[in-house]
DNA sequence: AGACAATGCCGTAAAATGGGTGATTATTAA
DNA sequence: TTAATAATCACCCATTTTACGGCATTGTCT
């Protein structure tokens, strides 16, 4: 049976072949629609509203506003809209971004009819598609490192401290005294080569210790 | 061509009937071997050195010490062993926890066949497996926030904050007087409730505002 | 005109940091 | 078994950084 609505797309590449050549795939599908096809951010965010995408394909690297900060406004603008990151590159960094930015998909321009169509469905039943590399570098993301310096009591206090506990929380809340959280995290600046609270919580999430 | 090597893994659930059925799937594989299988993390943590695996299913859910603590002992004692958790529940919290303590993929116990030998090659290809709802768990994990509270001077001012930088840091970094950061500041702290530098940076990571 | 953002200054008190010194107990590794 | 490490506690002093209060100016956008 067909089903009583396309999904919307809407497509962001400023590679005119790989712009036709997405479109032709999506609106071959039953499923979804392109409703417009632009070759930079700031085309496609004054149509956002007219056009009104359930999803958007997004390239990166574009002329003008890349894809990243384009990603950043069309969320603004339209909470409900998904977007999917289009892109050449799997640079960590650049995937990071994106994803807070607002992207819920990552997929590469190489991408196949069934590939692409994937991806769409994909998205539409909630998930988050991207490539086997891309899910292995954020699940990565998340692991903490098994060879911290720091002891089991170090690591204890060093989270009470990026919970942003003073030391007279974290000593009330481990029963020891107020001069003790001092020598363990004197200890802890030591080993971290830090001098100051914060700095010590954003070594401890760059070497992800907690 | 037959491979030379099977990929070794171990099994552990507490469910014998569960643990056989995926034994069995396993071994049907030209490509995997189930070199041991275990109703508890101690006996698998026991067996580690002996049984080799490269691969380990693990139930989250068992009597004794819990799955999450046995990948992290495992992980600690066998870098390159890559953990799968097999569980019925996809809970946000043990998701995370689970991928802290370095598990690599996340599947239901109700995976069939081709579900669970996929996850092993994927695992093997460097991929992570998960389901779409975990997958899209763990991206929605990194989107920020669009309706922050903060200006965007204060927005970047939190952000330095969380490098870890001082006042006096941070408005030479912005060319502002130190007196002006430490305005900028105080408005954050009014504005997220806190009163401290890393109170601060909690809120932040909480409400993804950074 | 009014709201807000961004800038700047003053002053006080509290908190955190840096350095040192010394000690007891328990666990772990060699 | 001995040595090393971890975890606990205490005191000193000095300095720096923060936190909290209020107040003012400038510019922008509505």
């Amino acid at each position: 049976m067909a089903l009583p609505f396309k999904k919307r797309v809407m497509i962001v590449e400023d590679d005119q072949e790989i712009r036709n050549s997405f479109s032709l795939i999506v609106n071959s599908s039953q499923r979804f629609v392109v409703v417009g096809t632009y070759g930079n951010c700031e085309d496609a965010i004054s149509n956002l509203m007219r056009d009104k995408p359930e999803i958007v394909l997004m390239d990166i690297e574009l002329p003008g506003m890349n894809g990243i900060k384009g990603t950043q406004i069309i969320k603004d603008r339209s909470h409900n809209t998904e977007v999917i990151m289009v892109t050449v590159y799997e640079d960590s960094e650049m995937v990071f971004d994106a994803l807070k930015a607002g992207a819920s998909g990552y997929i590469t321009k190489s991408a196949n009819y069934m590939e692409l169509l994937g991806a769409l469905d994909e998205i539409i039943r909630g998930g988050a598609p991207m490539s086997s590399r891309i899910a292995r570098m954020v699940i990565d993301h998340h692991h903490v490192n098994p060879n911290s310096p720091l002891t089991k009591r170090e690591t204890t206090i060093l989270q009470l401290i990026s919970e942003g506990k003073t030391y007279t929380q974290i000593s009330e809340e481990l029963f020891i005294s107020k001069e003790t959280s001092k020598t363990h995290i004197k200890n802890i600046y030591s080993k971290l080569q830090v001098n100051s609270k914060s700095e010590a919580i954003a070594k401890a999430n760059e070497e992800k210790l907690i």
